[in-house]
DNA sequence: TCCAAAATCACCCTAAAGTATGAGCTTGAT
DNA sequence: ATCAAGCTCATACTTTAGGGTGATTTTGGA
């Protein structure tokens, strides 16, 4: 909630103040109505009180608030003209030699095969592969591919 | 995170005792070291980290965690219903249990995890798959599953 | 009842896929 | 100019997939 030092220091001062000022209230109270040294449960109680309501609200405001991801279900139509989805596209942020291999990987061809069709290396394909599970959280190709076709990212 | 009143009664005692004990311990300092009225601020400081840490403990003890729910869409395809294609299913002579081995694959699953789903050893999926190949006349489990979709042997 | 197909599983081996790390080169934007 | 991001490639390693073979048990239909 709170997060950047700026606000950390102002209730930090704001803290030392009031501190401050209750130390004068007591002194005077002390002195003007002459509280004797009998009557300290009850003001020790009032300081407690206050005390322990400023750590509560402290607590409060600084404690980071839990966040729960909720899976919200989103229906999208599957007809028959394909139009990719750019929205989830670039959600992913795969770049455009990643999204060819993954398009090549949804037409089962093997990483060899990819790589001999872009002209480079078996180990630059598998690097990209790499990269595409990792954006699109996934482990194999099959899922890549799964999950690819149900984002309307590839035909 | 506790919310049983018993264990709110518990910390309400524990609270009291402790605020009890703390007052007890200031009478005896007060009374065996002589502490002089100057000499407040010193411990008036302590007792103030000492509420505000309680106050602190208490606040994260019982208040419910915070919580801020994201929403994360997923993505469902309920485009017009799949009807499969059984001639061609027929075509290849896939047997029940094949069928259902190159859905689970399609569904991006490993062999592993197919054999989990289905009650039965890795050694009896690779074995499916194989014959699953043979028969669609495909080389890897992605051509299989690319060329399902393509007959719509598949959803 | 008997047989062929289906289903199950095992073993061994190779190929492919995937992981981890590091490094050089290019390019576009600030 | 420089700095981040993308593309390339390598090496070493682990895991998974796939091929080949053989075997046992179930089962549906002639």
């Amino acid at each position: 909630m709170i997060s950047n030092p700026l606000a950390k220091h102002k209730l930090t001062i704001l803290y030392g103040v009031s501190l401050a000022l209750l130390l004068f209230l007591l002194k005077w109270l002390e002195l003007k109505l002459i509280i004797v040294n009998h009557a300290y449960e009850a003001y020790m109680g009032a300081i407690a009180i206050f005390f322990t309501t400023l750590g509560i609200w402290l607590a409060l405001k600084l404690t980071k608030p839990k966040t729960v991801v909720v899976e919200k279900p989103v229906y999208i139509n599957n007809g028959p003209e394909f139009t990719i989805n750019q929205t989830e596209l670039d959600k992913l942020g795969l770049s455009k030699r990643e999204l060819e291999v993954l398009q090549l990987m949804a037409e089962g061809l093997s990483n060899q095969e990819i790589s001999e069709r872009l002209f480079v290396s078996l180990n630059t394909i598998k690097t990209h592969s790499a990269k595409v599970f990792e954006k699109m959280e996934v482990k194999r190709r099959t899922q890549a591919v799964e999950m690819a076709k149900r984002l309307c990212i590839i035909p």
